[in-house]
DNA sequence: TATGAATGAGACTTCATTCAT
DNA sequence: GATGAATGAAGTCTCATTCAT
């Protein structure tokens, strides 16, 4: 029942056998890594499970014993994403952090995720431009994006008892979502100085919205409706 | 050097030659008209120029003859929609609505970018994910976004004449990505409810975020960098 | 019955109308002009009729006024150069080379021709390489070629009355076959020096081939076949 | 760095990979037998690969496996008569040939290349007309020329050691260029009196061309120059 | 189990030629 | 007569996936 529960029976599903051995193991590896390479070069239908196999350096037969088909790659590639996203977040909220006042917690998490996005440049293409494409990536991104939503939503209800949880819910929906593109847009610049502004931007913009939900002085909180 | 010139010179020279004739015009209309809702529900890479030349009812040759290549006509799709989102923008703010006060200004152009938007479904795969598969699409992207970003940015200038022009470029760009991304979010949903709460908060969102650059109290103004 | 007269026909058959106003013939030089050019550089295959008009700067369906279709330009490129050569080859033939010895004759021959040959560097490749593709061309080369042989042969008769006309015919075909693939082996090359050896080297040969024929001197005639 | 070497080496590179199993060797031999058909028949733009797919009896896909365009699989037919003739002239050369004298020499030679051609007049296309329209496959062709011509010219210089290497690689070029002419001239008409005639011509020819040189006696040798 | 040669539907695009204006 | 937009058959080549070895 837990998210990563359900993500990773989501990721084996996508695959036809669980590798046990250690170089199927590495062999999965090796796939989804250029994968990611590759279609981050050159785009996803742009990039061949040939080429994917080629690179990798193993025959493409054996690809297609791990994944039935290229769309299922790019699935297992948003699951890893997912995988090692939710680990963040849960790290993040196992630590301190939830016990710093609002605007620390948030400059601490746009942070965060921030490095997270930058070491993995694929993530922005899996998760933001091949959900289109490939109907079976949009189904794990949206799942995934949820289970963030909801333990972010979770982390609101804890800040602030007096919420409830539907308009949590959709704060969160609406924070992530703005997180999300202000993190994209600022590694879409290569100049260091702009990308910095724009997540000081994001922070200030984050905790202006939130403030006034989470603040846990009710004279504060919005009506509902 | 007005952004329709720009944009204009910019969909007529991924056309093979401006259509001067009524049929012409007509036909290079139905080809936009198929050719978007077969990205719309197809996607761009499933769409072949055969199937928007048989919707559209004329011979493929004759597409060729407008448009050099399948990605011109996405390009010419993503001009289109500059142009009626600038014209939008233009109309907008040759109203009244400039010297509303700050929400009811926000409150207004949210909702109608979000009619247009909604009318207009096509738009976000064309402005949103066909980016990275045709690299065309993304530099007219990129383009009017720019422009957009720098007549708000202008009128956050005129809002609050001590506001640097880099700081609102910078200010502007952030509240861009921000509604665009929420806008999207709402259409994402069927759930009518849910979409009028994800524009309210955006509202809210943008309000809270610009009220302290904009609101003309110098008291209140952050400092700069 | 003149070779000009028959090739003026055929010339004339490969196009639609005779041009008889000034600008209609200035139309159809350039036509041709500009199909040598971009046969030369393209390839006849990859030179397309519209690309021809284009830089003739001519509408397209004007061309197809003069030519029924691409093969008859090529044609008419055919019979504009056989003209020409068989115009070289008359002159040469009333000055007083005939009356030279024949190391001087055939001196003087191999250098005209390939004067001209050099000055029209398209002419290989319309006598030479387009043969095959389009069989019409074929056919003006090959009747081209045995006007001229012909006329060697006559030449040579008149040279020595001794020899009879097939074998006149024969040895005329000989040496109009090697003087040609010697030219464009000459012509292939950028080294002048190299150019001007094959050309001596021609001259040797045609001489040593044709003096035990065409010395007046019955001893050394061969023995008929 | 023998021909064969450097041909084998051109032809592979020419396919996409070498075929190793029976089968696949029988279905380029089909494919280029089928081609060389085609190309003679048709011509080499008339010529589809799907026509040549459709007539060795094999899917499309698969002569692409062999193959990465149609123009590969007219250098590999240039390739394998370039192998073929170069085998001819090798056998030629360490047969007693080279012992007789020169007019017996000429005679075998011209003879026995004679016999190829007439067996393969695949040949003369490809060598002699495809090369305009592939550049590839003049580069075979030029390089093969140049091969042949310099063990010529050794022959030559064996011959008649006081020829220098300079001279002998002009005669041998003249004498292959005109003896190549000539054996193309022959074939071309069906009438075989003629065609005896033309061969009987070109080895007086190229005797009479060549003797001055190769004749060991030295005070008949051309002054150089 | 592991492999990679084989498959063929189908994609995009071109271009000689026509014919309505 | 002059024009050039319109046509659509046909060409080359790709590639996800299979399956015999």
């Amino acid at each position: 029942m837990s998210l990563t529960h359900v993500l990773a029976s989501s990721f084996f599903k996508s695959m036809r056998k669980k590798p046990q051995q250690a170089r199927s193991q590495e062999r999965v590896k090796r796939i989804l890594d250029e994968a990611e390479r590759l279609f981050l070069e050159m785009g996803y239908e742009a990039t061949t499970t040939k080429a994917i196999a080629l690179k990798a350096e193993i025959p493409i037969g054996t690809l297609y014993q791990f994944f039935p088909n290229r769309a299922a790659i790019a699935v297992a590639l948003a699951v890893r994403y997912a995988e090692q996203l939710q680990q963040l977040f849960s790290d993040l909220h196992t630590t301190e952090a939830t016990r710093l006042p609002l605007k620390d917690y948030l400059n601490r998490t746009v942070d965060t995720f921030h490095e997270f996005y930058a070491a993995h440049p694929g993530l922005i293409i899996i998760f933001g431009q091949l959900r289109q494409t490939a109907p079976e990536i949009q189904k794990v991104n949206m799942e995934f994006d949820l289970q963030i939503e909801q333990q972010v939503a979770e982390f609101f209800c804890r800040c602030n008892p007096k919420l409830d949880v539907a308009q949590a819910e959709l704060i969160a929906k609406v924070a992530s979502d703005t997180i999300r593109v202000l993190q994209t847009s600022a590694l879409a610049t290569n100049d260091r100085t702009l990308r910095e502004q724009i997540l000081t931007e994001a922070k200030k913009l984050l905790f202006n919205y939130l403030q006034p939900y989470l603040c846990n002085d009710s004279s504060q909180l919005p009506p509902r409706g």
